[in-house]
Order: structure tokens, then C-alpha cells, then sequence
DNA sequence: TATTGTTATACTCTATAACTATA
DNA sequence: TATAGTTATAGAGTATAACAATA
């Protein structure tokens, strides 16, 4: 009895339309942006956002550990993409000078081009497909909510709570 | 110049913003749901979403290329997935009396108790995670602008509008 | 010919564990 | 010991194309 959350409520008629509507959107919108990358930059999702935080760093440069968080992946995932980007010459990878344990990634002047190409087209996906229909206030108010939410999922104990012990959620 | 959206338009700092929440909210969830699911009953989500469209179907039945409807799938992985539930004994498939070419899937008592045996921690993952820190004047507006959002998406060429010619939407 | 579905196959991605090297 | 990262490996999922059968 000391959940935090009360597992025997339900969801009523609206909440349950808007978790299938955000799962549906959230779908559409990923599946056309992933085929859009791999079609204009053979990019997948994830090695846009790779690309996407190194130009947006300073210098270029990146830890492989800063570019983990938050990219859901593990470790070895990370690494993974970022042999594939760099077999492509759009990033390169150094030991670090201050930490020799450390690698620091770069993005490459190839990397930055291709990044560029691609991203008006990803833009405009995302405008065309989810920011069209909305109205200003449409937008606002999505806005306020997206942000709560987000803030609320990043201070809920990390996905699954592992260290507790005895979790029967489902009894 | 016959473009229905302007592929030089930005998103401003708000669009970009509910982006990219949009996009980390939907993971996380993912995420969660997903881990929840398989922990719980040995569920994909994609599995979980056809046992919940076979139990929310009269009889509990539906045909493959229903199921496939909307399940973002190809056939053949519908068809992969499917033969995972139907090992486990928690669907059935048939031919269809009506037409030979159609295969009929049931859920079966197992699968409508698997199905019962998850929800609620799913529904708890989802209200937990998602609903939690909204006010219902935030799910309100949520709503309303997921629903406008879904109609337009469905409405919006099926996924990059393969048929037409000269595709060059990162020039 | 078009539709329904399966199968074979190849590929991508992800996760785990073992490992190296530095702090 | 803890941290940073790689590698080996195995498994899940997906897509494509070829196929069979029915409409």
C-alpha cells in the first residue's frame, strides 16, 4: 500500500482518446520523419539527433557520454551509430585530453553539410504534418502541457524504478 | 511551386519546443509501457495492441488485414507477430468462411486473460506518467488539439506520397 | 489480375556481458 | 573501485520479394 499511484483507477473516455492519439501521432510523425532522413541523408532518427546535438554543441564536440543521455540508448548502442557515422566520415572520434578514458566526438564539415540537407526537409515535415492544423492558441496550450508532462517524466524515478524491491504491478 | 506547405518556412522556438516534448514524452512512455508490458506478460506493445483490438472486437475476432489497419506494420510482420501470440495459445487463426483468402484470428481464453492480466498496469503506467501532472483543463486542451492533429495526419497523404514524380524535398 | 496471407531471407537495431584502459 | 568506452554476440523486429491460393 504504498504506491504512490493507485492501480485499480481507470482511465476515463477522454484521457484513454488522448494516450491513443498522442501514441498514433507520435507514430505517424516518427515513421514519415525516419523515412524522410533515410530517403534524403540515409539517416536514421537516431544518427540525426546525434548529428543535431554536435552541431548544435560548441565546437562541434561532443563526450560519447554526453550524447548518450538522453538518446535512450545503451552504451554500446551509442557506439554502434557512431561507427556507422564515422565509416561515413560525418563525425570523428578522439581520445579525450583531459580524460584519457574520455572520446570526444566532432562533427565533420561533411557532417554539418548533410545535416544541413537534410534538415529543411525534416522541418517541414514536422510542420506540415503536426503544426498545420494548429491554431495559435492551439499551440500555446500544447505547449504548457507538453512542458509539464515532460518535467513531470523527468523527475519520475528513471523508468521502472528497478532498485525496489517486489514490484507486482500487475497483481 | 505546386507544394501545399513552403519548404524554406522555420519552425519558431515554441513549434521546435513542443517538438521536440512531443517526441521525449512518446519515447519515454514508449519506453515505460513497453517495459512494462513485457516484464508483466511477455508483451511486445505491437503484441499488446492486438490482443487489445481482438478483445475490443465482437466475438473477438478480426481479420489479419484488419489487424494489420493502423498497426503501422508490413503484412509479414503482422504475420510474424501473430505466429508468436498463436504459439503462446493466445489467439487462433483460421481460414474465413466467407472468403477463402481472408484468415480469421480469435483471441482466446488465455489471451483475454493475459490481456486482463496487464491492463491495469498499463493503464497505471500511462495515467502515472502521462495524466498525473495535468489539470483537467490541460487534458481538455490536449484533446482537442491531439484529435485536430490525428484527423489532419490521417487526412495528410498516406506517408510520403510515394506515387508522385520528383520527389525533391531537401533541394 | 487483384487481393490475402505466408515464407525465406537479409538487415538493422538493441541489449548484455566481458573486456581494456584510465581515474 | 569506479568510470568511459569498445567488442562480441545473440536476439528481436522489420522489410522486401517470391510465392501460393482465392476472388
Amino acid at each position: 500500500m504504498d504506491r504512490v499511484s493507485d492501480p485499480t483507477a481507470r482511465l476515463n473516455t477522454e484521457q484513454l482518446g488522448a494516450y491513443l492519439a498522442l501514441m498514433e501521432i507520435s507514430s505517424l510523425l516518427q515513421y514519415a520523419v525516419d523515412e524522410h532522413l533515410r530517403n534524403a541523408g540515409d539517416l536514421s532518427y537516431v544518427q540525426f539527433q546525434i548529428l543535431a546535438r554536435l552541431v548544435g554543441a560548441p565546437d562541434g564536440k561532443l563526450r560519447m557520454t554526453d550524447l548518450a543521455d538522453g538518446i535512450v540508448y545503451s552504451r554500446s548502442g551509442l557506439t554502434y551509430q557512431a561507427g556507422l557515422l564515422a565509416k561515413r566520415d560525418l563525425i570523428t572520434r578522439a581520445p579525450s585530453p583531459d580524460d584519457e578514458r574520455s572520446v570526444i566526438v566532432s562533427v565533420t564539415d561533411a557532417g554539418r553539410a548533410l545535416f544541413d540537407h537534410v534538415l529543411p526537409g525534416h522541418v517541414d515535415d514536422v510542420r506540415r504534418l503536426l503544426f498545420e492544423p494548429m491554431t495559435d492558441k492551439d499551440l500555446a496550450a500544447l505547449s504548457t502541457v507538453l512542458g509539464r508532462v515532460r518535467a513531470h517524466m523527468r523527475a519520475t524515478p528513471p523508468r521502472s524504478a528497478k532498485p525496489r524491491a517486489g514490484r507486482n504491478r500487475t497483481g
